[in-house]
DNA sequence: GCCAACGTTGGC
DNA sequence: GCCAACGTTGGC
């Protein structure tokens, strides 16, 4: 099972208003990085993805769920090859991981997080997976 | 095809 | 506000 980070402003979209779309989701544009769109086209539905929130806190506010497969990005202009996905909220993290904690754990330091810092789509192995939830307080 | 210039992201 | 990283653009 694949897992994977995405990461937004909170001015431009924070956990909180990804919380309040609920199960229905919301749909995740704007993707504008070849690297990133290969990513966004690889995730499946039912896959997990931490909330990053990068500038303003800096920090895995929560984990979502992908609930669509990719599609044709309605933010994009005619013939341009971008995609979206739906995300939803699944649960926030009861102590959010921050960057800092993450830079300090040697383990998580080949995260794409921190080798690829301007990726904003990226995966997140198993193991990564398992103890930042485990940082977060998440059972 | 190379590379300088420029724009954007994102941490500090 | 600054700057490093990095992607894109455009001249040659």
């Amino acid at each position: 099972m694949p897992y994977w980070l995405m990461k937004s402003e909170p001015d431009a979209w924070s956990w909180q208003q990804q919380v309040s779309k609920g199960a229905k989701g919301e749909t995740w544009s704007g993707v504008r990085n070849h690297t990133a769109k290969l990513n966004l086209m690889k995730m499946k539905k039912g896959d997990s993805a931490f909330f990053y929130h990068s500038n303003i806190g800096k920090e895995i506010a929560g984990v979502a769920e992908i609930v669509r497969e990719h599609f044709p990005d309605p933010s994009a202009k005619p013939g341009e090859p971008w995609v979206a996905v739906q995300v939803k909220a699944l649960e926030p993290m009861p102590q959010p991981v921050t960057l800092a904690a993450i830079k300090a754990e040697a383990k998580l330091k080949d995260m794409a997080l921190l080798k690829q810092s301007r990726l904003s789509v990226q995966p997140v192995t198993a193991e990564e997976w398992k103890l930042i939830c485990k940082m977060g307080g998440m059972r």
